[in-house]
RNA sequence: GAGCGCGUAGCUCAGUCGGUAGAGCGCCUGACUUUUAAUCAGGAUGUCCAGGGUUCGAGUCCCUGCGCGCUCACCA
């Protein structure tokens, strides 16, 4: 990290969440005169990675990097993502191949169970590979831990033991969460059974702390078995596994979702029990779909990493996160583009700002204190402007293209020498318009078939259009669109401002027909610019199809491949 | 039952330390165009949910209420 220049007055009144977070681990580290600091998140290796744990990881890093400001990076930290992946699988997910194979396996530890897809690899290790081919995708800064290494290799081991010997005080916390029927049964260890694999949820028959074990009973034989806790033949229950975790890794921050407010404030007691401070965090709020109900995996709504990433670029759904975590917040697919332009915006406002409203913009938080430059466009003799992914996507309906080069060729129209090599971010924003458009534009899109005046119109266009010299200009092909529409009464406007009776006038109607039958629209682009952009052979081409019924069969064609319906 | 979030323009939402209410979209007018909507300039639009309190001053802080919604209470 390099140093931040700033005076530290400036630095030390910076309100924006992730400083406020940072405050309570300077305040913690001075309190306890630790020398590092610990960060962590958890995953649930059970499925693939999802959005929640990107904004996790994301936000995580965001309060740790105002840390490292905060405190001139003279205190190490480290941010752990931990899978939790000893876990037993509970049921078989709905989205994965061989059920069969799953289903035999239910109850043992993630890490023990074969993947559906890959052959000789664990369900556990094959999403833990996820997760990290994921992170790593964002160029996270994070250190992957497995909590099956940790239990087998003995690195939990003192903290186990501790907490067998700690076992009323953990029960005394647990039990009066707990309804009357589970209390009875409650044990927060979970011995691994050494026949079948399985991770067991039994009652304990007794416990020796001196050996470090438990004793307890399968329900299915009633054969008794004595299990030591430490060296993985024990996993822990959910709240008592978080607390020996923060416990013996030294965890000083971990954020969590609200979903886990309660869990928090267990697992927090228990760590006290175990000796030591639970780590600083807050809960967010979840997020929710188009309708304001929760986004989950099994129900398959609001939008997924990889719906966001289609259509935009990672930084902007960092931003979306760095945004009001404290708000429940709908995540689906209208957000993206405003996202996106409020991440541009910020950009663009960066270089402007007062070193105060700096350290409050996004993009230096998204950006981890180096936002790089916007990237302008410069129209001759007017100043540089960032173009908006909104005008982006009317640019990609317009064209009517799912080339990128199309829209290059709009761009450079504007600012002449732009290129992707010029502008590679904004190239990357133009293939993010044109999957916009081929997902939601164009399947929304319906032809319809000309009628016999139409139809003569549509003729007599393609003639016009052959006629006129290489190289014709938009206003040249604009006015052949006039001048082939003004002999046809239907299109005749005798109140235009510069009609006469000689000379009339022609109707919207004419641009509207070209638009309903060629483009699939109700509205359109300039018509003389987009034929010459989009060529005059490929405009005639259009016309052709449209005459012939193509474009209406082409559509129904490129709807059934989708799976959907016409409009 | 417990814990939260939200309520601001037609819609979606910003609003930092309490100091004359904002953006985007939509809408209206105009420029450009031979009259259409990639564009540009300008414009209109508010019971800031309600009531009370603190204050010289409240969208903002406190209390109460109303409405909408979420989470937890089995598992993680």
């Amino acid at each position: 990290m390099p140093p931040l220049d700033m005076p530290a007055d400036i630095i030390g009144a910076a309100s924006a969440w992730p400083f406020e977070e940072a405050r309570k681990l300077v305040k913690r580290v001075e309190r306890t005169g630790q020398g590092s600091v610990l960060f962590e998140t958890g995953y649930g290796p059970s499925g693939l990675p999802h959005i929640g744990t990107f904004g996790e990881v994301a936000r995580t890093s965001m309060v740790r990097h105002a840390f490292r400001v905060l405190t001139g990076d003279r205190i190490p930290t480290r941010l752990v993502c931990f899978s939790d992946d000893m876990d037993g699988l509970r049921k078989v997910p709905d989205n994965v191949p061989n059920q069969d194979l799953l289903r035999r396996h239910l109850g043992r530890p993630l890490t023990e169970v074969p993947d559906p897809i890959e052959p000789g690899i664990s369900f556990g290790h094959a999403n833990n590979a996820r997760l990290r081919a994921f992170l790593d995708r964002f160029g996270f800064d994070y250190e992957f831990v497995s909590s099956t290494a940790l239990y087998r290799g003995g690195r939990f081991d003192a903290a186990l033991r501790l907490m067998l010997e700690r076992l009323e005080a953990v029960m005394a916390i647990m039990v009066p969460s707990l309804g009357a029927e589970r209390a009875a049964t409650y044990c927060p260890f979970l011995p691994i059974h050494p026949e079948s694999g399985v991770v067991m949820q039994v009652p304990l028959v007794s416990h020796d702390v001196a050996a470090g074990t438990i004793s307890w009973r399968d329900p299915a034989t009633a054969a008794l078995f004595e299990t030591p806790v430490t060296g993985g033949h024990c996993k822990l229950q959910w709240k008592p596994d978080w607390a020996m975790r923060w416990h013996a890794l030294g965890v000083d921050y971990e954020m969590a979702g609200k979903d886990l407010i309660d869990s928090v404030k267990l697992s927090g007691q228990i760590v006290r029990a175990l000796g030591s401070e639970p780590p600083e965090g807050f809960n967010y709020e979840l997020f929710l779909d188009q309708n304001g109900q929760k986004i989950s995996k099994s129900k398959g709504n609001g939008l997924s990493i990889d719906d966001w990433l289609r259509y935009a670029s990672p930084e902007s759904l960092s931003l979306f996160m760095f945004q009001k975590p404290s708000a429940a917040k709908r995540l689906y697919f209208d957000v993206i583009p405003r996202a996106v332009d409020d991440y541009l915006g910020f950009l663009d406002a960066f270089p402007r700002q007062a070193d105060k409203e700096k350290l409050g913009n996004p993009v230096w938080h998204v950006h981890a204190g180096e936002p790089p430059a916007a990237e302008k466009l410069q129209p001759e003799g007017g100043a540089g402007t960032t173009l908006s992914f909104a005008m982006l996507l009317n640019l990609a309906a317009v064209a009517n293209s799912e080339d990128p080069a199309v829209l290059w060729a709009f761009l450079r129209r504007y600012a002449p020498g732009v290129s992707p090599a010029t502008h590679p971010r904004l190239d990357g924003l133009v293939g993010y318009a044109v999957r916009y458009y081929r997902d939601f534009v164009r399947p929304a899109k319906r032809y319809r078939a000309p009628d016999d005046i139409e139809r003569d119109a549509l003729l007599g266009l393609d003639a016009a259009l052959a006629a006129l010299p290489e190289g014709a200009s938009a206003e040249e092909v604009q006015t052949a669109l006039y001048d082939v529409a003004r002999p046809i009464p239907r299109y005749q406007d005798f109140k235009a401002k510069t009609a006469t009776p000689e000379r009339p006038g022609v109707s919207n109607e004419w641009f509207n027909t070209l638009y309903q039958v060629l483009l699939g629209e109700e509205r359109g682009p300039r018509f003389g610019s987009f034929a010459v952009l989009y060529g005059i052979p490929q405009t005639r081409a259009l016309i052709r199809r449209a005459l012939d019924g193509g474009l209406i069969a082409d559509h129904v064609a490129f709807l059934a491949g989708r799976g959907t319906a016409p409009a």
